[in-house]
DNA sequence: TCAAATGTACGAAGTAATTCGTAGAAACAA
DNA sequence: TTGTTTCTACGAATTACTTCGTACATTTGA
């Protein structure tokens, strides 16, 4: 996993998470896991494609249908984007990042707790 | 603040980080603080005219040099890349985006006691 | 005063992501 | 078999960010 190839763009970040949950897919299946928006079958292929050009993406091409996974791994991806983010977003100050988390409301009950025992953890 | 305007390229997000930081600044001044790279002076002026066409900066054009000053406000914006990257990234789980950022060697001791007070207030 | 430095404006090139149309092969169904 | 669907590949248009060169105006300082 070499570094460089980590930087997938946001289009390519959406059809990498369906990956990551499905494991192996074909391009109608994250098609149409994906099918919010009103994007063409083809633009995903495209895409798709090009994630292959680019080394994120293993196929297997021997039947007429192709399969594709994910070669990049979800964690070291995440930590990029959350680094990048720290960096470029909270002037490299984490707290301030998770602060912000913790403040929305998308921060439920339990995700609180979650944390606060990741936390205790974290201590030992 | 128009949501529609908040969309900050990542230039423009380390420009911005400087305005934020200084309050008001000339090209010159977000240029020198921004030196690191081998980047060209009328690169950063080219983008903050941009930014100001797009309404993101105010600028006080009264004098030659011309004064600029963030027009986004931070928070929000800081707020709005977090809530994209918990979706697309963190697949909507704030508590997954918390724990791996606790989790990298950026937080340091002092960082996670402020967490944890912060935990404590959010409590009551 | 006049050259050098500093500033803005503008245009254009380079790069990259996204989007989709179309063509042709393969699979399928009646 | 034959028409429909489903697939890949390819190419091209669009959009947008970044980058910098150049022209021209203003300021400065020797």
């Amino acid at each position: 996993m070499s570094e460089h190839l980590i930087k997938p763009t946001e289009g390519e970040m959406e059809i990498l998470q369906v990956l990551w949950k499905k494991g192996e897919c074909t391009v109608r299946e994250v098609f149409e896991e994906l099918n919010k928006k009103d994007i063409g079958y083809t633009t995903i292929l495209k895409i798709m494609q090009i994630m292959h050009e680019k080394g994120m993406v293993d196929r297997n091409t021997s039947a007429k249908t192709h399969i594709y996974k994910a070669l990049l791994n979800k964690e070291h991806t995440q930590q990029h984007f959350l680094n990048k983010m720290i960096d470029t977003v909270y002037n490299g100050s984490t707290a301030r990042l998770v602060m912000q988390a913790l403040g929305n409301k998308s921060a439920s009950r339990e995700e609180i707790d979650l944390i606060k025992e990741y936390l205790e953890k974290l201590e030992k």
